[in-house]
DNA sequence: TCTGGGGTCCTAGGACCC
DNA sequence: TCTGGGGTCCTAGGACCC
């Protein structure tokens, strides 16, 4: 049996965590730049906000109904996190972390005699209480036979206090009855619009559609969630995070930029973040390319989206060099007369660092280069981030992202730690 | 005026090889 | 008149996840 974990509203729970001012009242938590809202408390869900939507539009709403506005704290997020995904890891020597707030928890190291329904919930009910006492996160988890049941079990568990199983075949056919297609993991909106045009509207009437229709309309993948939801084992846990494939870094322009000096600031400043990213886990990148766009929602404005690829003639991870590359990428794709809404890179075609391959005609000597970045990186881990910076990634940070409400980093930086004030 | 960011996987079609 | 069969690699586009 599989469990998965799944923590509730994870971060208007993590803010509330370390602010319980925040506790039964309406909260959201915006994307980044401020744009939309990615998360909503119970009671935001109940004054009927939707997911996703765009902040200017709801501003009003939000301040007549009182609702508490946060900017999204990624640091405190991802941190809070790892303190989940640890408590998990005493549970069970199986854990597949799937985001940020999501892990599949296998369950078989209990087999035998821990391993009745009722002992599974009770097991899940430790968890959750756990869970809740060292880090303060609420958290609902489903229990299944396969993957796709347990995000199904898990749904449930948000209505019936905190854990949900399935375990007979009429339990699950029960559910999957009243369960509508589109709340299916790997039911997105183009899948379903489809799948209602075919009359197919629940779970139950998925899993009993024929599998060469199902192959041939919903390809591989939608075969397999079909499987999945009668309860064949398809989707394995992945216990060992496969290897990255991509690395990139984009975002939005806090205001719209119109000129290249302040756009290849920023550039420079997500080719850094790959970078450090690239390094930390080894890699070097042998593709690259960069891409700027104006804002779409503005139809009425020039439109201009581009982009530009280069193979690199070395792999590299050397921000330094990739800097460069990007600044001709980028004056190859800039033109004037545009309102710029991002510039965005992205680093393809990984190579592990240790199987490097030299370039007798390289210019560079790179054992220098990688003794180099290691320096640079260390220091930024020992001093702070951004301690030491390239000069191309800018001082004056005129194109940074709207962050009107964000918290305090209250569990990673020495200076921002939670203070209470007790006068009263 | 104001609308996020980071990823993965699959398929079809075209180019190429012998 | 009649022109094979077995592959690989790459890309664009579309689907999905949180």
């Amino acid at each position: 049996m599989i469990a998965l974990v799944d923590c509730n509203n994870f971060y208007v729970s993590c803010e509330r965590v370390f602010n319980p001012k925040l506790v039964g009242c309406p909260v959201v938590v915006l994307s980044n730049n401020d744009g939309c809202i990615v998360a909503r408390s119970e009671e935001a869900k109940e004054l009927g906000i939707p997911m996703g939507a765009p902040l200017f539009q709801w501003k009003d709403f939000l301040q007549r109904n009182k609702v508490f506005v946060l900017s999204s704290n990624y640091t405190l997020y991802g941190d809070m996190s790892e303190r989940v995904m640890n408590t998990l890891a005493m549970f069970s020597p199986d854990v597949e972390i799937y985001s940020i707030d999501e892990a599949f928890v296998g369950l078989s190291h209990l087999a035998g005699i821990s391993s009745s329904p009722r002992s599974l919930l009770e097991y899940a009910k430790e968890i959750r209480s756990t869970i809740l006492k060292w880090t303060g996160i609420p958290v609902s988890i489903g229990i299944a036979q396969t993957k796709v049941l347990a995000k199904v079990a898990g749904k449930k568990a948000k209505k019936a206090g905190g854990v949900y199983g399935l375990f007979t075949k009429e339990e699950i056919e029960n559910t999957l009855a009243t369960f509508d297609v589109e709340d299916i993991w790997g039911i997105g909106r183009a899948y379903t619009k489809f799948l209602r045009k075919h009359n197919i509207n629940t779970a139950l009437e998925l899993a009993r559609a024929k599998d060469s229709w199902v192959k041939k309309n919903l390809t591989v993948v939608g075969l397999r969630i079909v499987e999945e939801l009668r309860g064949k084992k398809c989707i394995g846990l992945e216990l060992l995070p496969a290897p990255r494939k991509s690395v990139g870094s984009q975002k939005s322009f806090g205001e719209p930029q119109t000129e290249f000096a302040p756009m290849f600031n920023a550039l420079a400043c997500y080719i850094d973040e790959c970078a450090i990213k690239l390094r930390r886990e080894r890699n070097v990148a042998s593709v690259m390319g960069v891409y700027v766009a104006t804002n779409p929602f503005n139809p009425k404005e020039p439109q201009y989206f581009q982009s530009k690829f280069v193979r690199l003639p070395v792999p590299s991870n050397f921000t330094g060099e990739l800097i460069k590359y990007g600044y001709n990428l980028l004056r190859d794709i800039f033109r004037e007369g545009y309102r710029y809404k991002r510039v965005g890179v992205i680093f393809s075609g990984l190579v592990r660092e240790e199987k490097f391959q030299y370039n007798l005609f390289d210019g560079l000597d790179r054992p220098k280069v990688f003794k180099l970045m290691e320096v640079y990186d260390q220091l930024n881990k020992k001093y702070g981030k951004g301690i030491i910076k390239f000069s191309a990634q800018g001082v004056e940070r005129e194109w940074k992202m709207k962050q009107e409400n964000l918290t305090e980093h209250f569990t990673t930086s020495w200076n921002e730690l939670l203070t209470i004030n007790i006068d009263k």
